[in-house]
DNA sequence: TACGATAGTTAGATTATCTAACCATTACTA
DNA sequence: TAGTAATGGTTAGATAATCTAACTATCGTA
């Protein structure tokens, strides 16, 4: 269930077709109590689909050039424009990663012109990180095919499971976010 | 939201907290159409949840030294063992990797006597790969563990919710299995 | 004023992939 | 059936995205 790129796919494959199935089949025969079986089944649906997700995401992304750690940096750049002041501290800070990962992240959408990096007046060892009106301009052009891939994840429910969906979908992410040692 | 390891965090931010609050907010500020908003968000979600879960995952799988491409190569083998014969092209064209991608996968599990290679009599560019006892053991050792942080994803879900949960997951299933060009 | 903390960068390592080229073997075809 | 093409696996080398540790400059403070 590992990520993967999208390769060409050419053999005829021997084994059973891809998927999720034969997970579960595993699963079936080796769940230990049988009352947990449904909901390691459903984990396990998650966990397969969390991997399928960030493809699709990859997928989309490719067209622009950028991956998706990129695409957080800009936005949580585009996000703060005009108002807090953002430092590459604060990045680390904000999206789980070194300081030295946000140095090399900001090379590279430096060297594309998609940010701006300017020495602090008060304290002279802080910079603050900008995006640019380029990068403003990628960010809105990306937006909106990234929208509607998320939206499109969700065709073929109707309006009632979006209902329950939803409110779902926030326990669950209180369910993550609570969650000790994880995510930082 | 870029998938992370765990780092330490010391610095207090200045920036706000973290979580998906901003995105959700930038969202309603850039996405195109007002219909869109609410599945925007929740396909925006989705995709962050999607992001932690694999942290979850990440997170339980170390304490064993694998991840989560080498257990999917100890599932699939123990999935077949006993059935198919696996081959490496086997699973490269399953898991969605390289055929040298799977040899490095084999060569590692392999130095730590996981799983074994050995030449096919009939086709003699053939190589029959297998899980050893040790291997076995090891993903038995892990499954539980994997199985309950599977299950442990859906804590404060009721059984109504999980119900309707089920039926959703099925369809996003297949919402994403169908997807042309992804994946495979 | 000197020492320790903080901000950012650099250098170098690691991990997990990939592509392209290669060897051995097998299958096909003229 | 000899010659060529395809297949299975490996190797070599590249790339991307992280990490840690050490370094430099600056700042706050005892």
């Amino acid at each position: 269930m590992a990520r993967k790129t999208v390769n060409e796919s050419t053999a005829d494959q021997q084994l059973p077709a891809l998927g999720i199935g034969p997970y579960l089949e595993l699963m079936d025969k080796t769940a230990a109590q049988d009352a947990d079986r449904k909901s390691s089944r459903m984990g396990l649906l998650m966990l397969w689909l969390s991997d399928n997700i960030l493809d699709v995401m990859d997928v989309e992304l490719a067209p622009y050039g950028i991956t998706e750690s990129k695409l957080d940096m800009l936005l949580l750049l585009r996000l703060h424009e005009g108002r807090e002041l953002v430092t590459p501290s604060a990045i680390a800070d904000r999206l789980g990663i070194r300081r030295a990962s946000v140095t090399a992240l900001l090379d590279w959408l430096g060297k594309r012109g998609w940010v701006s990096r300017e020495q602090s007046a008060k304290d002279r060892r802080m910079i603050h990180v900008g995006i640019t009106p380029e990068g403003r301009a990628l960010v809105d052009q990306v937006l909106p095919a990234f929208w509607s891939t998320c939206a499109s994840l969700l065709d073929g429910l109707d309006s009632e499971e979006r209902k329950v969906f939803e409110k779902i979908l926030e326990k669950l992410h209180q369910n993550i976010e609570t969650r000790v040692g994880v995510g930082r």
